[in-house]
DNA sequence: GCGGATCAC
DNA sequence: TATGGTGATCCGC
């Protein structure tokens, strides 16, 4: 299995999205499209970032993939039992009572720009900019053209492609009237961005005794009676049903999903899960390169290693994707989190141009907010570096504010704390607001059946309401508050169904972390690396030595470690990155720049050799036993001063390996904590 | 409360 | 030449 491919080939593993299955773009020569979007990419600031992205999805995987071989079959027995316990659990909360109707407009930008420029008909045409593509009419997708694409390169897929500005006062005309068709049939559908809306039409259905196929061509009949424009449409018991089905049949199509269990079963089991709203693109490739999952239905099949490696509200997520459940509910009340606005420029470091440019967003986002009339006491101010590193900063103040002189006298400390820094975006956002009280108590009345049974500790949270109905939340941008799953709110937030379940996995500590101390740590790991030109470059040096694990021997006595301080055992860990770049025990692949994460990794291999020389002492199984925090086993070990250094709560980690079971959740928890201490 | 990551459109 | 903007959520600090 060869690391890297030569230049030739090198593209193969340019992941981009901009190759994943969407409507129209069935008879594309993927491979043809991906070539080119490498060749015009390559070199470049954002495709660096992205191969520093994917260097770190890539370790990740690695990562997880450690973790699930080390599973034992006791674990996975006790994983299996709660796996099943819980889709019982799940499978008995089904509800088939409502009928859902998902519609999505075809290309919308693209379609309107085309009503209102017939002379568009049949060509390839794009709405966007050379910079960023917001969406392709059918014609330009047969080229690979798809929406969030840079125009260049789609001008290179597609020479003759014509470009339209995005002109959003047209779309938002025409969204009005689609909803005036929608709210016909169902008063309080949802509305989602300016495209899409979800439907409740089981009273319809009922009431004038037709089946939901014939209110689905009715409502795309109004649609297009309405705008001229064609819609899709699905029918389905549940929402994420409901939104799959609408993608089946497009363009201008429909597909029903009957309310039968069977049916729903037999629909999602072939089903690929990147189908699945909230499973994206890096979700899809763990669950796929960790796990073998690539349909729904294998979510069931692999239940106990899910639960094994996952969090009980992703895993419970997963499950239901498996048995193809959604939400049901119609929630009342919606109400704006945060209200941000942020502007991409050519990168600079000019102090005096950065501040003018926050003095505008701050101008800005201060009439937005006295529009709605909204006062916040947290703002973020976002900066996107001329590498495309993303860094938040954010200030919680003791008072509501919303001036432009409030808003950019905070922000510009924040802004200063950061300098100097060339950067390529700006962006600021305010949120907790006043007068939307956390803890308020949710409207009983909205308490599903699946609220109600899945209510457990894990899911429990506190829900707030405010008199605001769904339809004020439209505005004349692209994407309304959506209430299509993560977007629903804390509401919605109380059903396991929902949220974002993307990777919250137990150890999710490897995150990147770009502090300012994080890159003197590099910038002393690359020194260490230019001194050394034999292609290797060791690691973990002070921790315990390493090398009996790979020479067939104990290092330790496990059980004296405890007791021992081990002056001496503080040796270099033998253990290589194989061209700079390659766990030489297992494989890994993590570039130098990863400096923390190398740390981590090595880190991994070390307790995991703990782990084994543990258990081949103590053959006996141990409780599986939660870690309440490290601090409380610091305080119960108040002696172990021992030599490793680079990070004290490493210690708990060991004493705790020792101590209990060899219980993966139980690590995944600690390295998730330990992780952190520096 | 903060910051990173993921996702949708 | 050149890779967006808005909003939400989760998790572990």
């Amino acid at each position: 299995m060869s690391m890297e491919g030569s230049d030739d080939n090198r593209w193969q593993s340019y992941n981009t999205v901009y190759t994943s299955a969407k409507a129209g773009m069935e008879g594309v020569d993927k491979e043809k499209v991906q070539r080119i979007v490498y060749e015009m990419s390559k070199g470049s600031k954002y495709f660096q970032n992205e191969e520093r992205k994917e260097s770190f999805i890539k370790y990740k995987v690695q990562n997880m993939r450690l973790h699930f071989s080390n599973l034992t079959h006791s674990d996975l027995s006790h994983y299996q039992k709660i796996a099943d316990k819980r889709i019982l659990e799940l499978e008995a909360s089904r509800d088939l009572s409502r009928i859902w109707l998902h519609v999505d407009m075809d290309a919308f930008y693209a379609a309107v720009e085309t009503l209102s420029n017939p002379m568009l008909k049949g060509m390839p045409m794009a709405v966007g900019s050379m910079s960023m593509i917001s969406t392709a009419n059918y014609e330009a997708r047969k080229f690979g053209v798809r929406s969030a694409m840079p125009g260049f390169i789609a001008r290179k897929l597609c020479p003759e492609l014509i470009f339209v500005p995005v002109d959003f006062k047209k779309y938002t005309h025409y969204s009005d009237l689609t909803r005036k068709v929608f709210q016909r049939y169902d008063p309080n559908f949802i509305a989602g961005s300016l495209d899409e809306a979800y439907l409740d039409i089981t009273e319809v259905c009922r009431e004038r005794n037709v089946k939901s196929e014939e209110i689905a061509q009715e409502i795309r009949v109004g649609v297009l009676e309405e705008t001229g424009l064609t819609c899709s449409a699905g029918v389905a018991p549940n929402r994420l049903l409901a939104k799959v089905c609408s993608d089946i049949n497009k363009p201008n199509g429909q597909y029903v999903l009957p309310n039968d269990r069977l049916a729903v079963m037999t629909f999602i089991s072939s089903l690929p899960i990147r189908k699945i709203g909230g499973i994206g693109k890096v979700t899809e490739r763990i669950l796929k390169e960790v796990f073998g999952i690539s349909t729904c239905e294998q979510m069931l099949d692999k239940g106990s290693y899910l639960s094994a490696l996952f969090s009980q509200s992703t895993a419970d997520f997963f499950y239901s994707v498996g048995l193809g459940l959604g939400k049901t509910d119609s929630p009342q009340v919606r109400f704006r989190k945060s209200i941000s606005n942020e502007r991409t420029f050519s990168a600079s470091e000019d102090e005096a141009l950065l501040h003018k440019k926050l003095a505008e967003l701050a101008e800005m986002l201060s009439t937005d907010m006295q529009k709605e009339g909204l006062h916040g006491r947290t703002l973020t101010l976002k900066l996107k570096t001329a590498s495309f590193e993303v860094r938040n900063r954010a200030v919680t103040l003791q008072n509501y504010i919303n001036s432009s002189d409030d808003i950019l006298k905070h922000a510009s400390k924040l802004l200063k704390a950061e300098l100097p820094v060339s950067v390529r975006l700006i962006g600021l956002r305010v949120s907790q607001f006043s007068g939307q009280k956390c803890g308020a108590t949710p409207d009983p009345t909205q308490k599903t059946i699946t609220n109600f049974i899945t209510s457990g500790e894990a899911n429990r949270k506190n829900s707030s309401f405010s008199d605001v109905t769904d339809h004020d939340f439209v505005t004349d941008t692209e994407t309304d508050l959506s209430l299509d799953g993560r977007h629903t709110g804390q509401l919605d937030s109380r059903d396991p169904f929902d949220g974002d379940h993307s990777l919250d996995v137990n150890y999710q500590s490897s995150t990147l972390r770009k502090t300012a101390g994080a890159e003197k740590v590099r910038t002393s790991d690359n020194a260490d690396a230019s001194s050394n030109h034999s292609g290797c470059t060791k690691v973990l040096g002070g921790s315990t030595s390493f090398q009996g694990k790979f020479e067939g021997k104990n290092v330790n006595n496990g059980s004296n470690l405890l007791e021992d301080d081990r002056p001496n055992s503080c040796q270099e860990m033998i253990m290589l990155w194989l061209d700079d770049y390659k766990c030489s025990l297992c494989g890994a692949e993590l570039p130098p720049s990863f400096v923390e994460e190398r740390l981590e990794h090595s880190d991994f291999h070390f307790a995991e050799l703990l782990q084994k020389e543990e258990s081949s002492i103590h053959q006996a199984s141990v409780p599986i036993q939660r870690v309440r925090s490290t601090e409380s086993i610091d305080k119960a070990n108040p002696r172990s001063k021992s030599c490793l250094t680079r990070r004290a709560s490493i210690r708990p980690l060991i004493i705790f390996l020792l101590e209990s079971s060899q219980s993966l959740r139980c690590w995944c928890s600690i390295n998730s904590t330990y992780g952190r201490y520096y």
